[in-house]
DNA sequence: ACAATATTTAGCTAAATAGCTAAATACGCA
DNA sequence: TGCGTATTTAGCTATTTAGCTAAATATTGT
């Protein structure tokens, strides 16, 4: 599966949203997410498991406990290259530098 | 169901993520896109539904055909609104300005 | 009105997805 | 070794999705 595939099939579902979104002010153990959502511990694992295989979230294992970290390089540039690819003036537009005057 | 619940869905299915790259330079007819796919009239056309209703291509009438157009704004104001809430540095990062010296 | 063309809608099937519970695995500690 | 906690894997069911063909709708031209 290309990268855009995996990317935006895990983008796809709102749970896998919002866990991006709880990942941001920093990482979090696999129990602390589930404790975050209304769901089972295994529908949160295969959803963090979606995640990891796109590259959009890292695990850090410590003694008992699974660490997840967003991977937040990786998932603007993912975007940013499928934007660049379908719309190319749109992505990332960028102010005009001033042209030195050349004589 | 949110802009971007839509739009992400959108964006999961290969086919409709090639639709909008061949609508990249320019408005094509239902037909024409039918045309560049090994896939049948009926299935494109629901996937032209979905991207209808996620707001990522506009539709004109014109006789007989249907002509379908790349909203590129709506698909980068999208993403760069979704990445903006999970990782608001990454998104269109912009250079520093250089600070006036205050006195 | 009738035929031809372009497109969508309806109805179906097969495959993928998301949720659950129960069981397995991995680790830390006594 | 054996227990408790954290997490994943296995196995199941219900729902959604993507594809198909056939039929319906809309428009143009005769």
């Amino acid at each position: 599966m290309t990268n855009a595939a995996a990317t935006f099939r895990a983008l796809a579902d709102p749970t896998r949203r919002q866990i991006l979104q709880e990942l941001k002010p920093g990482e979090l153990t696999a129990g602390e997410i589930v404790d975050r959502f209304d769901m089972s511990g295994p529908s949160i694992s295969g959803h963090l498991a979606i995640l990891r295989q796109a590259g959009l979230v890292a695990e850090r294992k410590d003694g008992n406990r699974i660490h997840y970290s967003l991977q937040a390089d990786r998932l603007a540039s993912c975007l940013n290259d499928f934007l660049s690819q379908v719309c190319p003036t749109q992505a990332r537009r960028r102010r005009a530098r001033r042209r030195r005057p050349s004589g």
